[in-house]
DNA sequence: GCGAGTCACTGACGCGCGTAAGTTGAGCGA
DNA sequence: TCGCTCAACTTACGCGCGTCAGTGACTCGC
C-alpha cells in the first residue's frame, strides 16, 4: 500500500500537521511532568501522531538521551533446553515491568562473533548466561556496561547470581535421596564441554551436599545421552569394587537423568529399584519417561526477577545484592527416586 | 578500574589521539573505499583507538546511516523447545554471515508488548516465528520494515517461508507408517492453545499425504502431555466402532509422541506392537525413550540459512524467493514405528 | 496602569556519526 | 614558469531527537 521507500516520519512532521513545534510534540509524547501542556493541544499531537503513524527513531532517541531501553541477554552456545526457554520467558517479562526491553543474542564463543555485538546494540545493562571469554568479559567491563553473569564456572565471574541457587538444588537432590536411605550417591555429569562448567558448579553442590550429611564423596560419571554408553555408566555405578556400591544418583539435568533411565532398561535393570535417579529441571518429558522422572525444579519467575532486579540496579549505578539470590526449588517426587 | 561514569570516548578524542580530523577516522575505521589512505596515517588512527579503547556509537551510527545492522527474530510465547533453540543458533551465524547480528525477542502476545519492540530496536529485518497479532503484522509493515514469516497459520501470513517443509514433515511421517503396512492413521495434536496454528498446519499435511497416499482420513485427538489423559486418547484410536481402528498415529512433535508412549504404557500395551507413533524433532529425550521413537528431523541449517537469505533479501528491497523453501527432511527409524 | 508572575509554547543546541564538498600542496608535462 | 591533476586530507552539514533557555500573551494584586 505505502510506498516502502518514503522518507521516514519525523517528528517535525507530527508538529507541522498539529501547528505546533517540535519541541512540544517531544513534550506531548514523553508526557514531560515538568511542562503544563493543556488537553487541547495535547490531542492534537497526538492525534496528528497517530493520523502519520509516526514512530519516533529508536537510534535518535537513543542517541540524544545518551541511553537506550535495551538489556541484552547473552547465550552461549549450548543446546537450548526447555529451562533456558522458560527463564528468558519469565526474563522478558520482568525487564518490561521495568519499562524495558530484553533482547536475546546467541554468542557463538568460538566463532568469536560475541565482541561483534557491542557495535550493533547499546544495551544499558547485560545478563551474561555464561560461556563469556575473558577477553569478552573485560570488553564489556570496558564500554561502561554493567552485566549479570549467571550460571558461570566458579571462581571466573566476579558475581554470579546464581551459585546458591544452583548449590540448593544439588542439596535438595541429596536430601532426598538420603532421607530414602541411600548413603554412596553418584552424580551424573555430561561429556559436552560445553556444558561442563555448568556441570561442575552442580557438582559442587553435590559434593558440599554429602559431606554436610556425612555421606561419602559422590562417585562420578559422565552420562552421554546414548542408551548404550549410559549402561555402561550404570554398570560402573552398581559394581564398584572398592566400599558399598552406588544406589543412588543425581543427574546434573532431566535428559542425563533420562539417558541413565535408559541405560539401566538395556540392562534389564529399573529405577528406583536397581539404581534410584533424580534429575533437575522438570522438562516436559520428565513425567512421561518410564518409570516417571523424579526432579527438582526451579522457580525460574522468581530467578528472573532477581535478575531483571540486579541489572536495572546495576545500571543504575546502585550497589548489588551480596552473592545471594531467593532461593526457590521444589522437588518433585515422582518414581524413579 | 575506569570511573564508570566518565565521558564516552567519541572518534573526535581518536582524531585528536591521532592527530588528524575525525572525517579521516571515520573513513579508516570504516575502510571506506573511495578514500585513498597511506598506510602510514592508517597506522596511527588505528592505534589512537586502540589506545583508547574506542568503540562506536551504534546509536550515532544508525542515525546517520539510517539503517542498522541488526535483525531481530520475533518468538512467540510458546514454550521454546529444542528445535527452536537449534534453529536460532543456525539462524544466528545465517545472518552474521551477512555481516549482520540477529537479536532475539520473546513477544508475549497477551501482554500487548509486542509492539514497544519498535520503539526499542530498529531493524532492517524481522524473522516472525508465528504468534503475531494481526496488528502487529499491520504495524511492522507501517514501519516499513521487512518481515518474513514462518510457521504462521495458513491463510493469515502474505508469505510463509517453512509451510512446505511442514508439509514435507507430515508426508514423510505418514509415507513410513504407509509404508509399515499402515492404512488407518491418527494424529496426535495438541491441547496447548498457544501451540494450535502450529498443530494445525502438520495436520494439514497429513491429511494432504493421506489423500495422496488413498488412505482414509485421518483421526485427530488432541494429547495432553500427561500419562493418564494421554491413555484416554490411545483408547478412543484403538477403539474405533466405525471402520477399522487407527493402528499408527502422527504426533504433531516428540513430547506429544512420548506422551502417546506414556499412555500406551499405562495400558500395558507397548509401541509399535499395538500403536505405532512417530513423532518429528528428534529431541534428545526421543532417543532415550522406552521404546526409542521413530521421528523426523528438519534440515535447520538449511532452513535458517535460507530465512537468513530471505531477510537480507528482503531488507535490500529484492524479490523474495517464490512461496519454496529447501526441503530437508530426515527420517530416523528407531523402535516405536 | 504597571511590574511580577504564571502559562503555553518556540528556537536553538548538541548527542556521535557518515559523507559530500571543498582545500592544500606536491608532482609533472609543456 | 605556469597550469593541471591527484593524493591526502579537512570543513561542514545533516540524521531525529531531548531539552534548556528563552519569549510573548495573559492574569493579578495594588
Amino acid at each position: 500500500m505505502a510506498n516502502s521507500a518514503r522518507r521516514r516520519v519525523t517528528s517535525s512532521d507530527v508538529a507541522r500537521e498539529a501547528g505546533v513545534s517540535r519541541a512540544t510534540v517531544s513534550y506531548v509524547l514523553n508526557a514531560d511532568p515538568r511542562q503544563s501542556i493543556p488537553e487541547h493541544t495535547r490531542r492534537r499531537v497526538l492525534e496528528a501522531a497517530a493520523r502519520l503513524n509516526y514512530l519516533p527513531s529508536p537510534a535518535a532517541r537513543e542517541l540524544a538521551r545518551g541511553s537506550s531501553d535495551l538489556v541484552l541477554c547473552l547465550l552461549p552456545d549450548w543446546p537450548i533446553g526447555f529451562s533456558v526457554g522458560r527463564l528468558l520467558e519469565h526474563l522478558s517479562r520482568a525487564v518490561a515491568e521495568h519499562g524495558l526491553t530484553l533482547v536475546t543474542h546467541l554468542a557463538s564463543v568460538k566463532d568469536g562473533l560475541v565482541q561483534d555485538i557491542w557495535r550493533k546494540v547499546a544495551p544499558i545493562g547485560v545478563v551474561v548466561m555464561g560461556g563469556l571469554s575473558d577477553a569478552d568479559r573485560t570488553a564489556i567491563q570496558a564500554a561502561g556496561i554493567q552485566a549479570v553473569h549467571i550460571l558461570d564456572e566458579p571462581g571466573t565471574a566476579e558475581h554470579n547470581e546464581m551459585r546458591l541457587s544452583q548449590m540448593e538444588i544439588s542439596r535438595v537432590q541429596v536430601a532426598h535421596l538420603a532421607g530414602a536411605g541411600h548413603r554412596r550417591l553418584g552424580f551424573a555429569g555430561t561429556d559436552d564441554e560445553r556444558l561442563a562448567g555448568f556441570a561442575q558448579l552442580r557438582l559442587d553442590g553435590v559434593r558440599g551436599a554429602c559431606e554436610d550429611l556425612g555421606l561419602p564423596e559422590p562417585v562420578v560419571h559422565p552420562v552421554p545421552l546414548d542408551p548404550e554408553r549410559a549402561a555402561a555408566a550404570v554398570e560402573a555405578w552398581r559394581s564398584r569394587g572398592d566400599g558399598e556400591p552406588v544406589t543412588a544418583v543425581c543427574a546434573y539435568n532431566d535428559e542425563t537423568a533420562l539417558a541413565i533411565l535408559a541405560g539401566l532398561r538395556r540392562l534389564g535393570l529399573t529405577a528406583p529399584g536397581d539404581l534410584a535417579v533424580i534429575g533437575v529441571d522438570d522438562i516436559p518429558s520428565a513425567g512421561l519417561a518410564d518409570p516417571p522422572l523424579s526432579t527438582v525444579e526451579l522457580d525460574l519467575e522468581a530467578q528472573a526477577r532477581f535478575l531483571a532486579d540486579e541489572v536495572v540496579r546495576a545500571a543504575g549505578g546502585m550497589p548489588r545484592f551480596p552473592d545471594v539470590s531467593p532461593i526457590s526449588v521444589r522437588l518433585i517426587v515422582r518414581d524413579s527416586a
